[in-house]
DNA sequence: CTGTTAGCGCGTTCAC
DNA sequence: GTGAACGCGCTAACAG
């Protein structure tokens, strides 16, 4: 509602002063700066946003584009979508959501009417048609997963190559040499959704480089019963188990190893990674090697904001590092039921 | 990237003109109006959004305000803030999202910037804090949920009252008079979310007129086992359960009732009512009368941009009535084995 | 170094 | 169909 006008006014000093007070860009004399600041505080004075984003060639909002494949885990989205959204707050950046068909044409739209200042990509498939987009928009754009081909691009995502290690590593490290893993259903994987082909490829290369014959499955249902079937059938000495895959299956992995008299850990020690999903609620909670939205969002927000504001030259991929969090699904093979490992 | 200076050039004509046979808010010339067209095509023309917004006074954004409770269920959020931001591209409006803690606050701003035209606020509670704001506040806003006191605002949602009717109504009909209700989680409730309160008052208001014994459970599990195990200890004759809960807990319906040796719908026949959820994974579907996001979300936005673009003068409270789709899990009492009913 | 004046950014819209 | 005055804040250039 009030204006600078208003504010200069008030404080009795030209409206460049008051601007130069607010912003801070150059050097005002204690007193006139803190009666320009009271000014503006007295009359709630906010600048109004387009005048301010005209003026200054910024908009100081970022775009989240959000493609909805059916078959992706809605709440995944959401919590990428939030934690982009809180970590541009956190460096006061807006965002505006730039949905599913829309995607493509609301980058172009964006980026032609200066709408907002960078744009990241969420849910990225191997071969994504905004990877095309991106090389030619002068707009900066930040990937959150990483296509097939990054050339000239700007990708953030977790290391599901050493995720992939780490839980294999871990479930050796407890005697464990006898794995399999679940993997995303064959819909996800069929679409060449990045993530999971990762995972799945360093998952086999390191099993294949440690000399273990460790196997592993696509499910086609929403429930891991037919996935440890096939398990059970080529592995039935199973002792360590990877689930890389949704929170349904992984959910009902439990039930589905007791049928066939097996419990986690004693009997199988199971680790879920690359999963943003938590295992709390789980009849038995797992160790999770988390596929961490914050730590994702909150990198690749202030990558974007780098490349806006300093225009920065960034890597074409940033992989954040593993971590891996103990639910006491994973304990030693030999002496599960006595004590923890040494 | 070019101005409505260098269409202007192009086209031979003023800026004005440019402006005027874009926009259509006056007529012109078929001739220079084709020209015009031309131009801006050649060019790739699309107005600045900031200068555009500061000349028209409007941003034709409109502001999201979701907050994130724990309890709540994140793929619901996701489902109504996507439904938001197409409804709004539908009629030419972006969304940015002003996230939890920052709710109240992204509300002043957004309003006193005049960063938005309008907002729409989610997640509504009996007494939120964003329905006294909404009142101070110039800026239109429409809620999607019904706080307790509506005087002064604009209230969309599904008709709870009519959908809870709805479901006691078909049950009866099919000679089910054996009613128990599961009604969402304690903690839910003691946050005085606004729904599954209107749902339960209607439920136990419609059941008594009809004189039945209903009975209804909160659940403080993420599982039906332990609800199931109330409604059984009180009603053994249970025949027909109305499910206006968590996905989790009505996904598990179904074994819970298992236990006692009842099936659905032979024994049981069950409605989810007021959910978001889809039953279709569900080891039996069950018939369901939809919370339809895309339904609340389409007519709230319609709403807001007529109170933005007519200053509409509309009702409190809008209430979308229930729908009925069948999955078949309400058969007739009677001949539940033999034939569907007539 | 502090404060002011003036022009700019880009469309919209009113008056001629 | 056109010229020009806005809308509001930023910032370079200038003056004290």
């Amino acid at each position: 509602m009030a204006t600078i006008d208003d504010v200069a006014r008030e404080a009795g000093v030209s409206i460049s002063t008051v601007s130069y007070a607010l912003s801070g860009k150059r050097s005002i004399s204690p007193s006139t700066r803190l009666r320009v600041e009271a000014a503006a505080t007295k009359l709630g004075y906010l600048p109004h946003a387009s005048a301010r984003m005209l003026a200054a060639n910024r908009s100081d909002i970022i775009a989240v584009t959000t493609p909805l494949h059916p078959d992706t885990d809605q709440s995944a989205h959401m919590t990428f979508t939030m934690e982009v959204t809180k970590a541009a707050r956190d460096v006061d950046y807006d965002t505006v959501l730039l949905v599913h068909n829309d995607a493509v044409e609301g980058m172009k739209r964006s980026a032609a009417t200066s709408l907002a200042d960078g744009i990241i990509v969420l849910d990225v498939d191997a071969h994504d048609e905004r990877a095309v987009l991106a090389r030619q928009l002068k707009c900066p754009v930040v990937f959150i997963g990483i296509p097939a081909d990054t050339t000239g691009l700007v990708c953030v995502d977790l290391d599901f190559e050493a995720a992939a290690v780490m839980a294999i590593d871990r479930l050796v490290a407890a005697g464990r040499t006898n794995i399999a893993l679940i993997s995303h259903p064959t819909e996800t994987i069929d679409r060449e959704s990045n993530f999971p082909l990762r995972f799945l490829h360093a998952f086999e290369g390191h099993a294949a480089s440690l000399g273990l014959d460790a196997i592993t499955v696509n499910p086609t249902e929403h429930r891991a019963h037919e996935a440890i079937d096939a398990i059970m059938t080529r592995m039935p000495n199973l002792n360590g188990l990877v689930l890389n895959t949704t929170s349904d299956i992984a959910g009902s992995v439990s039930a589905a190893l007791a049928e066939y008299g097996r419990k986690v850990p004693t009997d199988v020690g199971v680790i879920a990674a690359g999963v943003t999903f938590s295992t709390h609620r789980f009849p038995v909670p797992f160790d999770t090697i988390p596929l961490d939205a914050h730590a994702s969002c909150t990198t690749a927000v202030a990558m974007l904001v780098d490349l806006i504001e300093n225009h920065a030259s960034l890597p074409e991929r940033t992989l954040i590092p593993p971590s891996y969090i103990e639910h006491g699904s994973v304990t030693p093979a030999t002496v599960a039921k006595t004590s923890k490992a040494t």
